[in-house]
DNA sequence: TAAAACTATAAAGCTACTATAAGGTCAATA
DNA sequence: TATTGACCTTATAGTAGCTTTATAGTTTTA
């Protein structure tokens, strides 16, 4: 199988292939004598492994880590479990802060109507005057 | 004032005010005969507006949108009221998209306890078999 | 006077790709 | 046979918003 295969297979474009295999997360497949890379089944599975961790959100990093304890199947899976863990926090955290903000910015759209100069633009004194609630 | 009062006074890295005055979002400041650039109160107002709406999470583009608006007072504020508007939209998006994702992490989560092998750990069990809930 | 603290520029690093350039390989076609 | 087109190769740069590093000159302080 070569790269333009695997890659319409998972469903990813040829060049997030090679990069995956330069940042380590998937094995240098073999070549053809002309250089052509030469996937396997093993390969494809690797692949949308990797594809569906970061549909996940997890970054690059933590994908390797999840490898890395592939390698080692008799290992306690509590580091999984606790990667998730922290990641599910992350999320968290972040859908916090969004609320947060969502809340600033729409107290401060309620500021102003369509019918001013920009002069008088309720938003933009309201971020010029910084009388934002902190978070 | 020079680059580090100015600094502190905001609550900015030196660096961060070179880099907006590069982007196009700070005015270049006179300099001294050494080439030390001097600061004015007027900088400092535009640098805090900068931070302000850094910490609204509008882009530097969306910044410097809302500058060029502030150029022109006399027109009407209905395009800074339309950038927030659209700023809230991309926010909510986010929130929903984060909110999706957490009850997939969630439910991943419940697959698996603590007490067992990686092998046969539900996280990476899930995430192998592909059995995830489409958005 | 010498070290510490500040300033300057330029360039690289961060994340996770995406896009471009310049070229080699292969099968089918005119 | 020449050439088109689709595919492959590597290397390099761009994206956002800084942060970090390197190297060097200046001012302040001990
Ligand atoms: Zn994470
Ligand atoms: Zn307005
Ligand atoms: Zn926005
Ligand atoms: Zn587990």
């Amino acid at each position: 199988m070569r790269i333009g295969q695997l890659a319409q297979l998972v469903g990813v474009e040829t060049q997030t292939i090679r990069f995956y295999e330069q940042q380590g997360l998937l094995p240098p497949p073999d070549r053809q004598d002309n250089g052509y890379r030469v996937y396997t089944e093993k390969h494809g599975e690797g692949l949308a492994f990797i594809r569906r961790c970061r549909i996940l959100g997890l970054s690059l990093a933590e994908i390797h880590e999840l490898q890395s304890y592939q390698d080692d199947p008799h290992q306690p899976c509590t580091a999984v479990n606790a990667l998730l863990d922290d990641h599910i926090s992350h999320v968290r955290s972040q859908i916090t802060a969004l609320q947060a903000l969502e809340k600033q910015l729409v107290s401060l759209r309620a500021s102003c109507n369509d019918d001013r100069e920009v002069e008088a633009c309720g938003i933009l004194a309201g971020i010029s005057e910084g009388n934002m609630h902190q978070q």
